[in-house]
RNA sequence: GGGGCGGUAGUUAAGUUGGUUAUAACGCCGGCCUGUCACGCCGGAGGUCGCGGGUUCGAGCCCCGUCCGCCCCGCCA
């Protein structure tokens, strides 16, 4: 992985007195040397890993990013060279020429290069390096703040876990390229300052020198140009580019990130499914050695929901939803009869009996949480040997409602049932939530195949935003499935799209659509989401209008490259794939971004700054 | 906008009921060491307790404000 090609192919022997070792060039990098190499001059290059200085014996584990190699320095290997390895120190930027010598009977198990060492006849120090502050050898055993990692990201980058990344990241996007090309696919690119467009994310703005007053936008995504494409018949595009959204950040989300975006014409789920899941299944042979077999599984949203109470289910492990809202009807216990939906999750004994009295406790204090779902209570039930319940409110049901809610569980003796009896929305967010507490807690995941993709395909065209008005749940331009078009007037909530993501172990990696093409459905869509004629023309006008020149059929995907290599490198932050990410307040922390601009940028802008939040007018 | 956790030596952490010289490990510096591989041994240096204010005879510790980092909700595909 990630070999350094060399400079020179063998090292010259040195016959000039202060000839550059520098010029010479490298002969092999640092993680390749082998047994087989015993005897041959070689010139390394690399920082100075770790130092451990026996005295008359100094050796150094040399790192590049290809991997580490132990040279050796000694008065009897060369007097000038040892003495010089003396002032060595973590992270110095060195040079050596020395000779491959076979360690023999003294090899080192834990190292790639490990049956070889190199003897050192000339060093040259090329740089050296204060202390850092925090240990890139330690790598391993990292033990520092992400304020300090960032701050310091050049040399957070120097550790090898995160080079392992960013040579894997690499490696995807390589791949991407060339597989798309050999499918068929054109990479063009789109600008990044577009039209300001409201609604969706927040764009970052760039102000117009040339025309004050005015600006562009940073685009969120290419979105409108890749559709303008397929109307120019530039047919089965891609790019892997950069989007901007000014939204709040997390673990997953960075102000800027990477899509492969992808966009076909004449284009059906199926034609857009099948050249991804070959990328997929490619990037995963030749990335990670892992094959998958295709087709990739498909669920629709509303079986996700209904199943896992998510868009986005990690089907890695069970513990699915069950529905015992019509069974709930008749128990006798009113809580359950009177709630729209009563829906739990079953915990199998052998895993149930971690949760204790507390531990239900807790669990219940966890779904009434607003960030889980905000439910009323969890209701819990120990199924005993005879089958009969152990719980709080197990009086209150009739037996044949305890049997049959058992039975629909699949809830055999020692198993633990957990319900949440609410409205739609809080029972699936909150046993969604729960599902993946348990997974963490009970440790569901030993023993779990470890990639599950899947297709969440027929996803709800719209969705009602905090006021109550419909919005579209991917885009505008979205279309509805040809069967539901009849309700886009008279019920736009039963409308199903032609909307699908891509999901990875609960990790939505990208989604898209088969977009509208037709104008009269554009036509109901737009008025089902209540936009006049007059915003249509402000904020969609020229593409309606490229879209009165013979516009195919056409749709498309874009998958976040970012999470696609956060996930395949195992990685537990957007950060460690991301070479210089922001903040969660969207602070570069190395370079101190962003800052203020001066008056006169800001005068040739013809911005002016308002009054911060406690600053005083003028 | 909201909730939670955190900020003490270069780094990571401990710091009791508010009490006299703020501890430890790793790292760093000096010395010794020819087979280490997280080398070892001996010695040493190193502090704006995030910042500002307050309470107090006395604050790392209590109170108020503020900045920064992380996780989450809202937001965002």
């Amino acid at each position: 992985m990630g070999a350094l090609s060399p400079d020179a192919s063998e090292a010259s022997p040195i016959t000039t007195p202060g000839s550059s070792i520098l010029e010479r060039g490298r002969t092999h990098d640092c993680g390749s040397l082998r047994g087989a190499d015993a005897g041959r001059e070689v010139v390394l290059y690399g920082w100075v890993h770790r130092r451990r200085d026996l005295g008359g014996r100094i050796f150094i584990d040399l790192r590049d990013r290809a991997g580490l190699t132990q040279v050796v320095f000694g008065p009897d290997i060369n007097e000038d060279a040892h003495q010089r390895a003396d002032a060595l120190r973590s992270e110095h930027c060195i040079g050596v020429v020395g000779t491959v010598i076979s360690r023999a009977d003294n090899q080192n198990p834990n190292m790639e290069t490990g049956e070889i060492e190199v003897e050192v006849s000339a060093l040259e120090v090329f740089s050296t390096s204060e202390t850092p502050p925090f240990s890139v050898a330690d790598d391993d055993r990292l033990d520092t703040s992400e304020n300090i990692r960032l701050k310091y990201r050049y040399l957070d980058l120097r550790r090898p876990s995160l080079q392992r990344n960013f040579m894997l990241r690499s490696k995807l996007a390589t791949l991407t390229r060339q597989h798309l090309a050999e499918e068929g696919f054109l990479e063009l690119e789109t600008p990044f300052m577009v039209k300001y467009t409201p609604g969706g994310a927040r764009n970052f703005l760039v102000p117009s020198r040339l025309n004050p007053g005015t600006f562009y936008a940073l685009a969120e995504s290419p979105q409108i140009f890749k559709q303008l494409f397929m109307v120019a018949g530039l047919d089965k595009y891609f790019q892997i580019t950069r989007c901007f959204r000014d939204e709040d950040l997390r673990n997953d989300r960075q102000p800027e990130f990477t899509q492969i975006d992808v966009e076909l014409s004449f284009a059906t789920p199926a034609r857009v499914f099948a050249p991804i899941e070959r990328l997929i299944q490619r990037l995963w042979s030749e990335a990670l050695g892992v094959e998958l077999t295709l087709p990739l599984p498909r669920m629709t949203w509303a079986e996700a929901m209904g199943r896992y109470g998510s868009d986005k289910p990690d089907l890695r492990f069970g513990l699915e939803l069950h529905d015992v809202t019509e069974i709930g009807k008749t128990s006798g216990f009113r809580v359950f009869a009177q709630a729209d939906y009563v829906k739990g999750l079953c915990v199998p004994p052998e895993h149930a009996t971690s949760l204790t009295r507390s531990q239900l406790d807790k669990l219940t204090a966890f779904v009434k949480k607003r960030e889980a779902g905000g439910a009323k209570g969890l209701a819990w039930a120990r199924v005993q040997e005879d089958g009969s319940w152990k719980a709080p409110f197990a009086k209150m049901m009739t037996p044949e409602s305890m049997q049959a809610i058992t039975t629909r569980m699949g809830g055999a003796p020692g198993a633990v049932l957990l319900f949440v009896a609410d409205d739609f929305e809080t029972t699936h967010t909150a046993l969604c939530a729960l599902r993946l507490l348990l997974r963490d807690q009970l440790g569901l995941l030993d023993g779990a195949p470890p990639w599950r993709f899947l297709w969440v395909t027929d996803f709800p065209l719209f969705e009602r935003n905090e006021k109550g008005v419909w919005v579209s749940s991917h885009h505008p331009f979205t279309s509805p499935k040809p069967e539901h078009v009849q309700y886009l007037e008279s019920d736009p909530g039963k409308v199903l799209a032609n909307a699908y993501d891509l999901v990875l172990n609960g990790n939505e990696i990208g989604g898209g659509s088969i977009r509208i093409h037709s104008s009269e459905i554009q036509a109901k869509v737009f008025k089902a989401l209540g936009l006049s004629p007059e915003e249509i023309e402000a904020k969609f006008s020229f593409l309606l209008e490229a879209f009165r020149y013979g516009p195919p059929p056409h749709g498309g995907i874009a998958l976040g490259l970012d999470r696609v290599a956060m996930l395949a490198a195992g990685a537990s932050s957007l950060r460690d794939v991301i070479a210089f990410p922001k903040t969660q307040r969207g602070h570069d922390l190395m370079t101190r971004c962003p800052g203020p601009a001066d008056e006169a940028q800001l005068a040739e802008l013809f911005i002016r700054h308002r009054p911060l939040p406690g600053e005083d007018e003028g």
